[in-house]
RNA sequence: GGCGAGGUAGCUCAGUCGGUUAGAGCACUGGCUUCAUAAGCCAGGGGUCGCGGGUUCAAGUCCCGCCCUCGCUACCA
């Protein structure tokens, strides 16, 4: 039987979450998980932090937190973000605290180098001796020897825009401290992408079906790999295998593996966590080595390399038969009012605010809408709110209290019957003659966020069009039996609104179901995709509506219009 | 510099193998309706598909050149 293990990109511990990273690789992964779900498909959702690498050590020591308390504040700080916004992992966890996260990390390293996966090199690095650690090249300025700059950085010139090497800069200096670096001599563990291109990554890559921004950016790395370095020389991190360090020179600092190589082994430990905590410590390999998994990553395109290749090539590499990735549906970028997020320069949405001021599920909806599936798109205040009041509080809000609010008043608030003789005319009304409908679910498994979210507001306005052909408002009065025919109707719709709405927002489509009286969580009530003769009645007539309250608010004009304005004044416009 | 993505209606975007008159939503205009959150339904106006060539019976779609926007360029993660 097919499984699927759907990740989402581990969010790096050193900063709050932006709308930018929460549509780029968290909210469609929820969507997606939902969304198998409804289909009876067993899935299981990995996440959790990414609390290693230099980055972090810096933020901490900046502001005189323990590396510890430092990641373990961002961690719970995401989740709580990821709470809102009920995005739900199945289990959450972090790169340095999972149980068995370490240990992992240190099997891939070594079954890599017995399997002739890994080079070792000597090179030559700065080395502050104040901060006492090597420096990458971000953590370098200097003078640049192409144009004089006096403030490149190590990789590159900001003035003249070459691609520099940190070790030819003139006058270096720490970025962090100012001192004068050293020139020191440095021992690494290189992953051969080469080599493990040649013994079968290359082919595998070649023959699956990409998404066209993969496909066209890996293809061109595959032409020209270099052997890439997966360890580096600081604490903070977890240490390389002992039984490998052997033969290194005396003084040679402490050495982790580099980031970037333990925070994708956090999807299999983390999954092994999950298993361990629900009483079936081998069910992790389920899912990680048999052929039967679909391995779905949610990334931003500027994961691509790392999950199309180097993580796979790990996976490959260590011959323990992990599966491969089925399908990386990458986004592009997602940007805020036509200009970058920018956290720093104060450019960008605080979920924890937002969410004190507007709805997360119609947030959810609005984000999916506007996914940045095929290219870069943005947040626009004006289309948040053109969303919410056309498609969810018009569309489908509107329809929900004007049947609803019109059954209560007139029919006792009891979902009317549905006479006999009348059967066959009704049905064939809303499911042949009141325009398509489709199920957003296969958008959705397709990857198709945004056109999901318009096949949801299209089936909506079905219901729209149905109740205004049919006017039981005036049937009331000629025809009070066919009038109630109609509304048994138009309440059926509704349900099936309510089903097509869980995996946008599931929050909402609890209460409109349990507005309309049903029982159970709503997305139990049918494993179809759409109504059919067979299955169009979701609810016994007779059944009491609970209380009936507007499932959208409406936004303002004067509301969108100041938070675009405290938006610009924040960032100094 | 190299590689990649994009440019289609006022706005946001679809457009599959080249094939009827280039579509949708929002916004706008007119009509209908009064159950409903001043909501709903119907109809309509609005496009030189970035520019210039080429291939073809036929080009938004394929090829070449150019312009513009954005991203990546692998020891930040």
């Amino acid at each position: 039987m097919t499984r699927y293990l759907i990740t989402s990109a581990l969010p790096y511990a050193n900063g709050p979450i932006h709308f930018g990273q929460v549509i780029g690789a968290y909210l469609p992964a929820d969507c997606y998980v939902r969304a198998l779900r409804l289909r009876g498909e067993e899935a299981c959702f990995v996440c959790g932090a990414d609390e290693h690498g230099v980055a972090i050590t810096i933020g901490a020591e900046a502001e005189e937190s323990s590396y510890e308390d430092y990641v373990a504040r961002w961690r719970d700080q995401a989740k709580e973000t990821f709470d809102r916004l009920g995005i739900e992992f199945d289990v959450w966890s972090g790169t340095s605290v999972s149980p068995f996260h370490a240990e992992m990390s240190r099997e891939f390293f070594r079954r890599l180098d017995e399997n002739g996966y890994l080079i070792r090199r000597a090179s030559e690095q700065f080395y502050c001796p104040k901060d006492e650690m090597f420096l990458a090249d971000r953590y370098v300025t200097g003078t640049c020897y192409v144009c004089g700059h006096d403030q490149a950085r190590g990789d590159e010139c900001p003035k003249c825009g070459t691609w520099l090497e940190a070790l030819r800069l003139e006058v270096p200096r720490c970025k962090v401290c100012g001192t004068s670096p050293e020139r020191r001599q440095t021992t690494h563990w290189y992953l051969d992408l080469p080599k493990l291109r040649d013994d079968g990554i290359g082919p595998w890559f070649e023959d699956h079906p990409w998404k066209g921004n993969v496909k066209a950016f890996v293809g061109a790395m595959l032409k020209d790999l270099q052997p890439r370095p997966i360890t580096r020389d600081m604490k903070w991190g977890i240490p390389v295998p002992e039984e490998l360090l052997g033969t290194l020179a005396e003084g040679e600092p402490d050495k982790v593996l580099y980031v970037w190589f333990d925070a994708p082994i956090g999807y299999v430990s983390f999954t092994r966590e999950w298993a361990e905590a629900r009483g079936e410590p081998e069910a992790w390999k389920d899912f990680w080595r048999s052929p039967d998994t679909r391995l779905v990553h949610f990334i931003g395109k500027d994961n691509i390399p790392f999950h199309c290749l180097i993580f796979p090539s790990m996976l490959f590499g260590v011959k323990q038969d992990y599966v491969m990735p089925w399908a990386v549906p990458a986004m592009e970028f997602y940007n805020l009012q036509g200009r970058k997020f920018s956290t720093s320069g104060n450019w960008t949405i605080a979920p924890d605010e937002h969410f004190t001021r507007y709805d997360s599920e119609a947030t959810r909806f609005y984000l999916l809408s506007s996914a940045p599936e095929t290219s870069d798109s943005e947040w626009s205040w004006g289309e948040f709110q053109s969303c919410v009041n056309a498609s969810l509080a018009d569309t489908i809000g509107n329809l929900v209290t004007r049947v609803l609010r019109f059954v209560a008043k007139h029919f006792d608030g009891q979902l009317p019957a549905l006479a006999p003789a009348l059967e066959d005319e009704v049905r064939a009304s809303l499911l042949e003659h009141s325009g398509p409908f489709a199920d957003p679910v296969d958008d959705i498994l397709a990857f198709r966020f945004r056109r999901a979210t318009q096949t949801l507001i299209a089936n909506a306005a079905v219901g729209n069009v149905y109740i205004d052909r049919e006017a039981p408002w005036a049937l009331r009065k000629s025809d009070p039996e066919r009038a109630g025919a109609v509304l048994f109707g138009a309440c059926q719709w509704i349900a099936w609104i309510a089903r097509w709405m869980v995996p946008f927002m599931p929050t909402r489509a609890q209460e409109i179901w349990e507005m309309l009286g049903g029982s159970g969580p709503v997305a139990a009530a049918t494993t179809d995709g759409v109504p059919t003769a067979a299955n169009w009645r979701l609810l016994p007539a007779g059944t009491a509506l609970g209380a009936i309250t507007s499932p959208f608010e409406k936004l303002e004009d004067a509301t969108i219009q100041a938070e675009v304005a405290a938006l610009e004044a924040r960032a100094g416009n």
